[in-house]
DNA sequence: GACGTTACCATACAGCGTATGGCTGTAAGT
DNA sequence: ACTTACAGCCATACGCTGTATGGTAACGTC
């Protein structure tokens, strides 16, 4: 089937999405090109074409390739407050490993939108913690725009640039126990 | 000194920034290009190279400009509550009002990393909230988060996709109680 | 051998930011 | 009054982007 001259095997979607996801990694969404990717493996830009529609969806499907990696926390009883401590930790270890690919999925969330796996898991936790039904919606968003405004502030370094401790980790911390002492507000 | 000869007067920087603004505000950050703003200046690309450096400069000053029009809440010894509550009403309209904008400003801080009006207002009011200097790093930490993770939310639509009540402006409300609640994490 | 399909590639287009250099009319210096 | 300097503007061009279009080569099936 007239394979590349260049290399053994055909292309395939996997290998172009690991690809595209190592050059984001090194170089940034911004910096990612059909062009260098074609480059890095070793193809003219218009065969990638033949694998995938658009640009556009290539990073959707390395969006998504990312967060079906997500170890969420297991329902296994554990104390709710711990196990909303494990989420945060999945979610911002993600983003430190691929710091520029969610910061373009957080502004991008039609991307990311079909991923109801963390707003289960959420849900779970939440309802464990004595939330009702009637606020669940409102304890949920609070709570995502909290760990998504700080993996957002820590990826673009606009928590570093403010005063005070540099530690974010400590302060990653603190903002679970704020966290978990704002959800009393929710119960009535 | 050859003026154009479609426009009367000169270009100023303020005129500049004014039309980006509204162009922004109209198609987003990324449906500004320097081309376009010259159709809308009735002049030639190059000649808004004479009154801004680059693209990147233009939007930085345009941010600054936005930043400068936040109505902070005074300070006039109101209860700490009333005066957080102000702050967040106020990023929050005018992210409002500016959705791109925001979204741009806040995947790029170093354009509005200098802005410390904000951090200062908000330190003041934590320090009337009873916050200790030990813990004021975290606690504005954790509420530019959730604040700036509220605005990112609503603006790209993240908050909408999710279920539950559709009513933001009442998340918002709950989103803020949370907060006023949480901060008692930092009481110790 | 003919044919359809699959994988690949060459060329081209419209758009982008902006470097470079040139034109023109006003202002300042003498 | 004459020269010089400069401010404001513009035309052209370079390298980059995503991708539409259409062509070519190797394969499986008949």
């Amino acid at each position: 089937m007239a394979v590349s001259a260049h290399r053994g095997a055909p292309l395939s979607p996997e290998e172009i999405y690991a690809t595209a996801l190592r050059l984001i990694d090194a170089g940034g969404v911004e910096g990612l090109s059909m062009r260098k990717l074609a480059v890095e493996l070793d193809v003219n830009p218009m065969s990638l074409y033949h694998h995938i529609d658009s640009k556009t969806t290539l990073l959707q499907r390395v969006c998504a390739l990312v967060g079906a990696q997500l170890s969420l926390p297991p329902d296994d009883g554990a104390p709710w407050p711990q196990q909303l401590r494990a989420l945060g930790h999945a979610c911002r270890a993600s983003a430190r490993r691929h710091p520029s690919l969610w910061l373009y999925a957080q502004s991008h969330p039609e991307v990311t939108g079909s991923d109801h796996r963390l707003w289960r898991a959420l849900d779970r936790i939440l309802t464990a913690a004595g939330i009702g039904p009637d606020d669940l919606a409102h304890a949920r968003k609070a709570l995502f725009a909290l760990l998504s405004g700080f993996i957002l502030g820590e990826t673009t370094g606009a928590l570093d640039e403010q005063g005070g401790a540099a530690d974010l980790d400590e302060t990653f911390e603190s903002s679970l126990d704020f966290a978990i002492a704002g959800l009393a507000a929710f119960h009535r």
